[in-house]
DNA sequence: AAATAGATTGTCAAGTTTGATAATTAACGG
DNA sequence: CCGTTAATTATCAAACTTGACAATCTATTT
C-alpha cells in the first residue's frame, strides 16, 4: 500500500461541522462552502472524502442514528437498578444532558428534509421507532403491570415532550421549560403505577 | 387618487406562498425565487409590496403569531359548557385540524431561525407563552382545584406533543403518532382531578 | 530513491440568489 | 383625455453555490 488513509476521522470531522451547520441554518441552507469553512478544510475535500451534497445528507443522517441509539443505550446500560426510571427521566430532561440540543435540532432539521428523499425518511423513521422503544422499554421495567398501549402512549409522550422542548432552546430561556416538562414526565410516569 | 393598490391581497398571497416554501425547506432554504413561483408572481413584486428577505421573515413570523392565537381564539370560543377540555384535546390532536401540521412545521422553521434575530426570537417567545397559556386556561377551567404549578406543567406537556407530533409530519404514518399522543394528553390531564 | 496510493489545492464553468433601480403599463379621478 | 399613483416588467451587477477535474503534494512500501 501508500499513504495511510484519514478518511475515517475527516469523515467525522465533516460531518460533525456538517451537524453544526445543519442545527443552524437547516439541511437547505448549510451550504458546502460553510460546511468546509467549519470544519476548516477546502470544500473539494468534502466532495473526496464523503460525496456529493445528498451523499452528505444521507451520510449524516446515517451518523446521527448510529450515534444516538448508542448514546441512548449507553445511558441505559448505565442506569442503576433501584430508582431507575427517576434517573432515567432526570438524564433525559437534564438540560445539560451532553450535546443533545444540537442532537435534536439536527434530527428535527433532517425529519423536515425527509419529506422530498425516501431513504431518508424510512431512516429516520426507524430511528424514531427505536428510539420510542427503548424509553417504552423503561417504562414496562418499571411499571410491568401496565398494559402495553399504555406504556406505549406515555413513551410517545415523553419523547414528544423531549423533541420539543428542545427545538424551542434557540427561544432561550428554557430551564423552565425543562423543569415543567421533566415534572410531567414523572407525573404522567406514576399513571402506570397500581 | 389614482389606481388602487392591492398591496394588502398581494402581501397575503406572497406571505402565504412564503409559509408553504418555509414549511418544505425552512428559512433558510426558501429561496425568494421559489416563492416567487409558488405565489405566481415576479420575484421583484415581492420587494416592492413586502421588502427584502428580512423584511419578508419578519412579516412571516406576525402573520403567523397573529392569525395562530386568532385561530386559537375562535376555537376556544366555540367549545362548549360541557366536556369542554375533552372536546378542546380532540381538537388538538385532531389529524385533520385544518392547516396546523403546515402552521406547526412553520413554527418550527422560524424558532430554528430565531437564534440569530433577536426580534424574530422575542416575537416567537411570546407566542409560545400564549399558546401555552391559553391551553393552561382550558385546563384551569377544567380542573380549577389543581394547583397552578401542576396545570402548567400539563400545559408544557400538551403543547409540546402537539408540536412534536406535527414536526414528525414529514415522516409519514403518523396517525397512530397522533391517537397516542391524544390519550397521552387525556390521561395526563385527568391527573388534576380529584 | 522510486513507485504508488491517497490527500490536498487550484481552478473552471454553469447556474442560482439577492438587492437594486429604471422603464413600462394599468387603473382611477377629474 | 390627462395627470397621478401604484402595479408590473425588465435588467443589471455582485455574490454565492455546486459539480467536476486537473495538478500538486505527501506519506508509505519496496
Amino acid at each position: 500500500m501508500a499513504r495511510p488513509s484519514v478518511t475515517a476521522e475527516r469523515r467525522e470531522e465533516i460531518l460533525a461541522a456538517f451537524a453544526r451547520c445543519v442545527a443552524r441554518d437547516g439541511v437547505e441552507g448549510a451550504s458546502l462552502q460553510r460546511v468546509a469553512d467549519e470544519a476548516g478544510l477546502a470544500r473539494a475535500l468534502l466532495r473526496h472524502h464523503v460525496g456529493n451534497r445528498e451523499d452528505m445528507i444521507l451520510a449524516l443522517a446515517e451518523r446521527f442514528c448510529r450515534d444516538s441509539l448508542a448514546e441512548m443505550a449507553e445511558l441505559v446500560a448505565a442506569l442503576p437498578r433501584k430508582r431507575r426510571l427517576k434517573v432515567f427521566l432526570a438524564a433525559l430532561f437534564e438540560s445539560t444532558y451532553a450535546s443533545s440540543h444540537q442532537e435534536l435540532q439536527v434530527a428535527a432539521a433532517l425529519i423536515n428534509a425527509a419529506g422530498s428523499r425516501p431513504a431518508l425518511k424510512r431512516l429516520l423513521r426507524g430511528w424514531y421507532d427505536a428510539f420510542e422503544d427503548i424509553v417504552a422499554g423503561e417504562l414496562r421495567a418499571a411499571h410491568p403491570k401496565a398494559g402495553r398501549a399504555a406504556q406505549a402512549e406515555v413513551a410517545t409522550a415523553i419523547v414528544g415532550m423531549i423533541f420539543s422542548v428542545d427545538s424551542l432552546t434557540p427561544l432561550g430561556d428554557v430551564a423552565d421549560l425543562f423543569a415543567r416538562s421533566h415534572r410531567a414526565a414523572a407525573r404522567l410516569a406514576a399513571t402506570l403505577g397500581a
